[in-house]
DNA sequence: CGCTATACTCCAGAGAAATGAACTATCTCT
DNA sequence: AGAGATAGTTCATTTCTCTGGAGTATAGCG
């Protein structure tokens, strides 16, 4: 059966959202400390509070996360030089082999296919992910503002 | 400077999991209850024990998410007409405007590009959608299954 | 050099949600 | 019919994480 393009989709997105989920439960990790070590690690070190908006927690509950984070191994603290207040949360690179050996196996299955595609092809690929992405933040963005919380529900 | 794909596809998987995110948070859900709501608007009406290995929680567990649910007007229990100790976990029509409500700008907005896109640059689209989500697939079963769990450390 | 603001941590208390055992109802097998 | 298995709920307890206020150290302004 023709599956319409929007079922592609949702497939898409329940399978990369079961794949960060199995990710966080290999690494031991509970969602905020799994949102917390990708921030890391895409933006580079941070400082604690930098953190906590983009958590949607309070400071103090970010002392918590890096807490475990660095207990688990998966960041250290550091000072930052130039402001003695300040403490960074750098990913430890000791870590950084459980995280390659996660992604090695993903790209390598990924460049498996991915390695078919003539120019045109990929063109046509990266035109879909970068509207699909420019999309998704835009709907992102809209149901975070927009008004009203959602149905408020006592809880 | 130019991405490569690889790093186009690290960015759609954080857009969508922050997209799904947003969802949750609009619709008053914790991740447990969007998972369930999202196994039952998919697959149809479940018994709640089919629902509690695929949650990851105990049977008893999946008793308070459904009550959250039902509660909040997303879902309604029915008896299974052919097995009364049975309950079937049914999605609640009078919440179909608020969900298909979020999905419908997401559709339109998608469709605005894809629409452009002809016969064999959809094909192509599909054929990356269709073997992405086969990857991650059978990345997420290995990183599931694959015997120890992730580095013991107590919780 | 004070004074106020900022960055983070610590701690006690609160809240949400899961566990596991006990219980009821129903089904199935013989 | 009776025994045992199965589905779901209830409840007490435990675990986990956040909050919010207090405390410490540092920065920056006048």
């Amino acid at each position: 059966m023709g599956e319409s393009v929007t079922d592609y989709g949702w497939e898409l997105s329940t399978a990369v959202v079961l794949f960060h989920e199995a990710i966080a439960r290999r690494l031991g990790l509970n969602a905020a400390e799994h949102k917390a070590l990708g921030l890391i690690m895409r933006a580079g070190p941070l400082p604690t509070g930098a953190l906590a908006p983009q958590l949607g927690v309070g400071v103090s509950a970010v002392t918590g996360i890096v807490d475990r984070l660095e207990q688990a191994g998966y960041v250290r603290r550091e000072p930052d030089p130039s402001d003695r207040r300040r403490v960074l949360v750098v990913a430890d690179p000791s870590r950084a082999p459980d995280l390659t050996g996660i992604f090695a196996d993903l790209s390598r299955e990924m460049n498996a296919f991915m390695s078919r595609y003539d120019e045109r092809q990929m063109a046509t690929v990266v035109d879909y992910i970068e509207n699909t992405v420019r999309v998704l933040r835009s709907q992102t963005a809209r149901l975070t503002g927009e008004g009203s919380n959602g149905p408020d529900r006592p809880r």
